[in-house]
DNA sequence: TCGAGTCCTTCCGC
DNA sequence: AGCGGAAGGACTC
């Protein structure tokens, strides 16, 4: 008996409030004891323990039920900020995303805020995907890249995005003409994954990195957004110097790889961590 | 109610 | 290479 708990791992539970309200989804509501959210081509309901069903039963480790939590805490548990982060959320995870609408979401989301990213989210939804119900709710699919990439500049505008219309439109593009390939980029190291998706218009450092980290199970990756950089100065100002409030190119990824040699390989972990907790602090609202 | 500042950045042009 | 400015529009104080 003994020896059988040894090796079996502890399931770790899901906190799905905490999880969905940290910044990494925007297309999901709460109704009554469930939450429902667009993935892709999916609807997904989930409990609050996390139990997933969902429209199409597609088979996807949306909360990564499979990542190894007790070693990943035991990774990231460098100092008490962690420590007391994770401690106060010890059910939050990265969630694994439909990788088109995590891309074309992080493109709405640069120099926005997540209410305006979730009303955009969802305007595309309702004009270009699918209506379907489930559970008797409507719901828009979020719309395949190949039909956004037919849109008008205008149409996609009418949405509310403004000046990243035409990102979302060419992004749509290269994901339709498989110049961009999902398998390969899941197979690509952090590196060359974030080389290749950088070449879409709309893509920067930081994009690139939520979508990396939220959608191509790039763990080592840690977007650096206004908030990262004010935690870092906040609590972490002898760790990493940082001396600018709007950081180049070349100091974002010096400042990437002195994160990675701190929080190891599951340094987006961290991030998600500190990120939720600082959010709180300072009471911003989710969705 | 109003206006100014802010916002999970990126791109462009110098 | 590194910088300053612009890009929509909703929200906040």
């Amino acid at each position: 008996m003994k020896r059988f708990q040894s090796k079996m791992q502890i399931k770790q539970p899901i906190d799905v409030e905490n999880s969905i309200n940290s910044g990494q989804v925007f297309l999901w509501r709460k109704n009554k004891e469930f939450w429902y959210g667009v993935n892709g081509q999916d609807i997904l309901e989930v409990n609050k323990n996390g139990k997933i069903k969902s429209l199409q039963n597609y088979k996807t480790d949306f909360f990564r039920n499979n990542d190894n939590f007790d070693e990943i805490i035991k990774s990231i548990s460098k100092d008490k900020i962690v420590k007391n982060a994770v401690k106060k959320y010890p059910g939050l995870r990265i969630i694994k995303q439909d990788p088109f609408q995590c891309l074309i979401s992080f493109i709405v989301s640069s120099n926005s805020n997540i209410q305006k990213i979730k009303t955009n989210l969802e305007n595309i939804s309702q004009k270009f995907g699918e209506r379907v119900e489930y559970k008797d709710q409507e719901f828009f699919l979020f719309p395949n890249a190949k039909t956004l990439s037919k849109a008008s500049i205008t149409e996609i505008k009418n949405c509310g995005v403004g000046y990243r219309a035409k990102f979302i439109k060419e992004a749509s593009k290269i994901f339709a003409s498989e110049k961009i390939m999902i398998d390969d980029l899941k197979s690509s190291d952090y590196f060359d994954a974030k080389k290749k998706i950088r070449i879409i218009p709309g893509i920067g450092n930081k994009v690139a990195d939520c979508i990396l980290l939220f959608s191509l199970d790039k763990l080592e990756s840690f977007p650096l957004d206004r908030w990262m950089i004010r935690i870092l100065e906040k609590y972490y100002s002898k760790k990493f110097q940082i001396d600018t409030k709007t950081i180049t190119e070349k100091q974002y990824d010096i400042l990437h790889e002195k994160i990675v040699d701190y929080f190891g390989l599951y340094a987006g972990y961290a991030q998600q961590f500190l990120f939720k907790m600082e959010r709180e602090n300072y009471q911003k609202k989710w969705l």
